[in-house]
DNA sequence: ATGGTTAGGAACCAATCGGTACAAAACACA
DNA sequence: TGTGTTTTGTACCGATTGGTTCCTAACCAT
């Protein structure tokens, strides 16, 4: 009937979540995004609403992307002990700032930060990755059996702040070794339900 | 000699410094840095270079007045020992968060995150905080005693992570209650060097 | 009072911001 | 090969960006 696009619109996404990922809201002007995604404004304008529609459907793919992915590595689906899992999760992340030195960092904790989010729809996805990400530790620490959930609770909010600071410093630059023994924090404070 | 200046430029700095610690580089505009400054543009490239130079003057100003502080704080100078005093800090930033539900975070940790920091002078400066931080924590841990210098380094660093951590949090808008499991489990962090 | 010197404020600057309008280009179907 | 429909690229929009210029107002020393 008419002329097809020329782009993928997924692939357009995933490269626009890249660069806010990588930037932020405000910093990523509309020229670098139009850039990012190797499309022109024309075809930006007639395929998606705006730049901050973007921005939440960014979010958007991020949590149904990213923190599924690691909900679900968190969760029973996975293998091993919900100690095993978490320590894993942690381990790829310092494996992450090890071998490339990830200066990415979480996009959920870099738009928490982010001023652009504050009141407004993205703050509620927000606030609702963050709570997935912690009912996922909390399932996984539950997981390891012979711990009421209070002491569960607690120690999911624990992890859960480690991991953010984590992230944290990994985009600042981190040392390798820096995470490594942030990490073995994470194990001691995993030996308080293991035993 | 001449007309002296009508305003403080110390109180303009602090002023520019709250800006900047609230929305970042990027998302203050020149306009509304002028206006927290509570002076007029003529002042202020008058008196400052540009905004870049007042953004790294900020951070030197938080350097200098609040990671000073709290380093100071965790230093030996304070009382208590040492495992009190990270306790305390920690109570600290957990009591802002519940009186006026502290939406600001830690300049620090935000300026880490913010992508108009990384690369030239910002950075360098940013990562002197960090270690700064990180020596005053090993420092408080090292005066609890009886542990080795690789173990009080780790200790450190999981306490360091956990910081930042709880301040992305207090940025999102966490519940209180969420802090103090945050800190219980920072407690049970030191456990292992209290024994 | 007056002259020298500096601060303050407004007008102005090019560049860029996010966003729109529209004409040309490319396809599907006839 | 038209013809209708949609995408694409570009020119353009007013508003705002960070920054400069320059004139006037204000002050101190004489």
């Amino acid at each position: 009937m008419a002329r097809p696009r020329e782009f993928d619109p997924e692939e357009a996404m995933d490269k626009a979540m890249g660069l806010f990922w990588d930037v932020g809201y405000e910093e990523a002007s509309l020229t670098e995004l139009l850039a990012a995604m190797e499309i022109t404004k024309g075809s930006f304008y007639k395929a998606f609403q705006d730049k901050q529609s973007v921005y939440l459907a960014s979010l958007d793919r991020y949590n149904s992307k990213v923190i599924s992915g690691t909900v679900s590595y968190l969760g029973d689906s996975g293998q091993g002990t919900g100690r095993e899992r978490i320590l894993g999760l942690f381990a790829m992340v310092a494996d992450a700032v090890k071998r490339d030195g990830d200066r990415l960092g979480c996009f959920l904790c870099n738009a928490l930060i982010d001023k652009a989010a504050e009141g407004g729809e993205a703050e509620s996805k927000l606030q609702a990755m963050v709570h997935r990400l912690e009912n996922a530790f909390f399932q996984a620490v539950a997981d390891e059996g012979s711990v009421d959930e209070k002491e569960a609770r607690e120690t999911a909010r624990g992890i859960l702040s480690a991991y953010f600071g984590l992230r944290v410093l990994g985009r600042a630059g981190l040392s390798s070794e820096m995470a490594l023994d942030c990490i073995r924090q994470v194990e001691w404070l995993l030996y308080r339900v293991k035993t």
